[in-house]
Order: structure tokens, then C-alpha cells, then sequence
DNA sequence: CGGACCCAACTGGTACAACCAGTTGAGTAT
DNA sequence: ATACTCAACTGGTTGTACCAGTTGGGTCCG
């Protein structure tokens, strides 16, 4: 009946080894310890290393060369956007200022050129589903209104036509957990004020850029205030 | 499968369930074969089958669960912005247009704001670096531009002091060859404009961002249309 | 007949053992 | 001092067996 709970154990080597290098214990330029080491080291078996070593080999935290030992990279320089969700961030302990400023930086930029390129093209059928999902909103209980919100704009990532923005979005929103209390505060103001997003909304509706642009700017922006100021009365 | 002298075989593995997954082979919310099946199929060991498919779970692309099937997802809602160098790009055949202004589209938001930023902050080794690089730039052969260019965006993008600009722009970078015809078609206009870069390294180290931001607009935009005018007299 | 239960046949997860195939570096022969 | 050789690493691959969940059909009981 329960779900579930039991993780595999490549996950956890996985997790374990992306952690050691994210804190730089094999710094960038070692090399990783061999593969049948690192089975013995943990006690289990070197197939389940190797599941976790390709994980990490994916994520651009190693480069695994046949023969040779497989070497740390710099994860600034050859991770990819994927590596955010990776990032300590989401146990509840410390979540480092300067990386939650840089994700609520790329969400304001991404976010404010989508809905401009969603104003540009405005599908109808999107134009549609955002005054839907704005309306139930509207009408929603307090409980569900962060999943409506992130429905609509969910809509607009997808108005604005552009993969990219899609798959960056969802980068984006890998490591945050809407029920979470970090994102109630970061987030609960923009989520509650219907007015600006009736003006985001209205914006694109009207086929108007710019006006767009200006609403989720001033929406998304909110986050990295509360951020500087974290618990102002 | 083929003998593949270079590549692993999980890796050829891989690509070819990738390569049926984004082509709607099995198709979103089907179940993919069973790793017994697919080693039968592939005629390869249930292991390399197996490091494949944690592959594809961390892309995005698979959920596989103990005991049930490994169903296939919706990439363009799981999928992460390391999929963007996955998708069907390097080949030189059929270079998807709305793909192709998809990347360039988000290049030219992220670059434009991590120019802004860069001028917001302005710290002096980066724009001693970015002087330097101008410089260097200014002198060298036409072989080396693409190559310098990219090193001057590279510290822009550093200088903005976002760890997510930065990992989004690798993930940009990572399905791109500097030396690829279509990114010779496609930057060479910009690699070319010294004093279009000139001026967008003059705002940064005289700290105005918008002035920053306008010139890397202009800058990054010009792929854009080049995409749409692809070969005018 | 209808529902709860059980069990066989799947599924993925882990393990051990062995071997292939490159790389590396110490040691040797030149 | 240089070039070569080779043993001892490294990762890559294979095979098999078993554990651990899920699923669905069949059975048994109400």
C-alpha cells in the first residue's frame, strides 16, 4: 500500500559522491576514487557505482575516460542548468543567500521575456486557458492557490512558444517545492495579489509586450525583495 | 549493437532509446520495454541497459519504478534545459527552426541580462578580464575570433555573479560546435562587430546596466535575424 | 454472484565473479 | 638519456543468480 519510500541504492551513492564534490572533498582536476574502491569503500557492489557514476558523468561533475581514473570537473563550468535542483538547497538548513538570489534572478528574467514572447504570439487557446486558470483562481481556496498559480504560468511558459524557455523553466522549478515553507514565503505575496496577475493576463490578452513584460516583472520581482528582507513587520 | 569502437555502449544505448523517445516512439504515458526485453533486443548485456536507463531517468525522460514498468514521460514537462543539446541538433541535417530560434530566443534573454547585471556589480577583475579579452580580440586572426568571443561572453556571464545564469548558459553552449558551420552562419556577424563589443565592454566597466543590457541586445539579436533571413544577398 | 484474498509471473534492484579493453608508469633494454 | 616493454592498474562488458516490489488473474469465501 505505502508508496514506495525505499530509494535505490545507486541514488544514494549517487547522491553521495554528487554532495562530496559539490562540497569540493575530491576537488575539481582529482580524480575520483576507482570504481571497485568505491564499491568496497561502501560495501556494495561495483554495478550500483557505476549506475551512479553515469548519473554523475551526465551531470558534468565527472569525465569518465576508458583505461584512465575518471577525473572531478568544475561544475561552474561544465554543469549544466539541471545542476540547480542538484544544489543543497533543499533541506531546510541554510539555503545559501547568493544561490537562491541567482534562481530568483533567472525566474524574473526568464519569466518577464516569456510572458513578453506569450503578449507576442498570444495563441488564442492559451489566451483562453489563462483566463480560466485565472478565474478559478480567483474563486480558489487559499490552500490551492500556489498550484493555480503555478498553472498559469505554466500557460504562459507555454504561450510563448519557445522550448528553451519550457525546459529552463523546469529546471527552474525542480528543486522547489511549492508546499514548502521557504516557497510560501518567497512566493505567497505574488500568489495572493490577483490584481497584478488580472494585469499580467490582461496584457497578454491585449497582444501587448511591453505591458506584459512590465506585469511579470513586477510580479516576479517581489521574491528577490523578500529575500533582501526577509522578515520585515 | 554495433561495434562502436569509441563511444560505451550504454552511451549508443542510450542515444537510440533517447532518440525513440523524443520521436514519440513510445510515446508519453506508454511503458518502455523491459530492460530483459531491451538487452534481448539490443543484444547486449541487461547491465548496459540498465546505466542507460538511469541516464534517461535523470533526463527527464523516463520514471522507473521497482517492480512496475519504466513509463515514459512527457519530456517537454519533465525534461530539464540539459535536454536542449539532446535534442536532434548537431547533424547538420534539418536543423529545426523553431528549435534553433528557440535557443537563440533564450541566449539573447539570459545574455542581455547577465550583461545588465555585470554592469550592475562591475567587479574589477572582470572587467580587467574583459579588457583584456577586447584587446586580445582586437588583434587576433580571424581563425581565433569565434574562440576569443566566446571567452569575453564567458567572463560576462561570471561577472554577473549568478551561478544559474552561468549553468544555463553551459547548457546553451553544451549542444553547440564553435566550429559548426550553421555557428559560423549564425554568430559570425557578432564575432565580427568589434565595436558592437567594444561598447557593450565599455558598459559594463563604466557600470551602467541598461546601456549594458542595449548592447548585448543588439549583439545576440542579430542571430535571430540571420535565422530568419538565412542566406539574403 | 460479488468481493476479498492469494499467488504466480512479471517488473526493476542488487550481488558476485570473470573477463575484455584501454591507460599508466615503472622498469628495462638500447 | 631515450625508447620500448610490460605488468598493474583503470573503466567496459558479460553472465548468472537472486532479492524485492508490482501486477493481474485465479481462487476461495461470504
Amino acid at each position: 500500500m505505502t508508496p514506495s519510500p525505499r530509494i535505490p541504492l545507486s541514488a544514494s551513492i549517487f547522491a553521495r559522491i554528487r554532495d562530496g564534490i559539490l562540497g569540493g572533498r575530491p576537488a575539481a582536476g582529482e580524480s575520483l576514487a576507482s570504481e571497485r574502491a568505491l564499491a568496497e569503500e561502501l560495501g556494495c557492489n561495483r554495478h550500483a557505482v557505476r549506475e551512479a557514476v553515469k548519473r554523475l558523468q551526465q551531470a558534468g561533475l565527472v569525465a569518465v575516460s576508458h583505461g584512465g581514473a575518471t577525473r572531478v570537473l568544475d561544475w561552474r563550468v561544465s554543469g549544466g542548468l539541471d545542476l540547480l535542483a542538484q544544489l543543497p538547497f533543499t533541506a531546510g538548513a541554510a539555503p545559501d543567500p547568493a544561490l537562491l538570489r541567482s534562481i530568483l534572478e533567472l525566474r524574473l528574467c526568464v519569466g518577464a521575456d516569456a510572458a513578453r514572447r506569450c503578449a507576442e504570439r498570444a495563441p488564442a487557446p492559451v489566451v483562453d486557458a489563462l483566463r480560466a486558470a485565472l478565474d478559478t483562481q480567483r474563486a480558489a481556496d487559499p490552500d490551492n492557490a500556489p498550484l493555480r498559480y503555478a498553472q498559469l504560468w505554466d500557460h504562459v511558459i507555454d504561450g510563448a512558444g519557445n522550448i528553451a524557455y519550457r525546459l529552463a523553466y523546469n529546471s527552474l522549478l525542480a528543486g522547489l517545492d511549492p508546499d514548502d515553507e521557504l516557497s510560501r514565503a518567497l512566493f505567497g505575496a505574488e500568489v495572493r495579489d490577483i490584481e497584478a496577475v488580472r494585469e499580467l493576463v490582461a496584457a497578454i490578452a491585449a497582444g501587448d509586450p511591453d505591458r506584459a513584460s512590465d506585469a511579470a516583472t513586477g510580479l516576479l520581482a517581489r521574491a528577490l525583495q523578500t529575500d533582501k528582507e526577509p522578515a520585515r513587520g
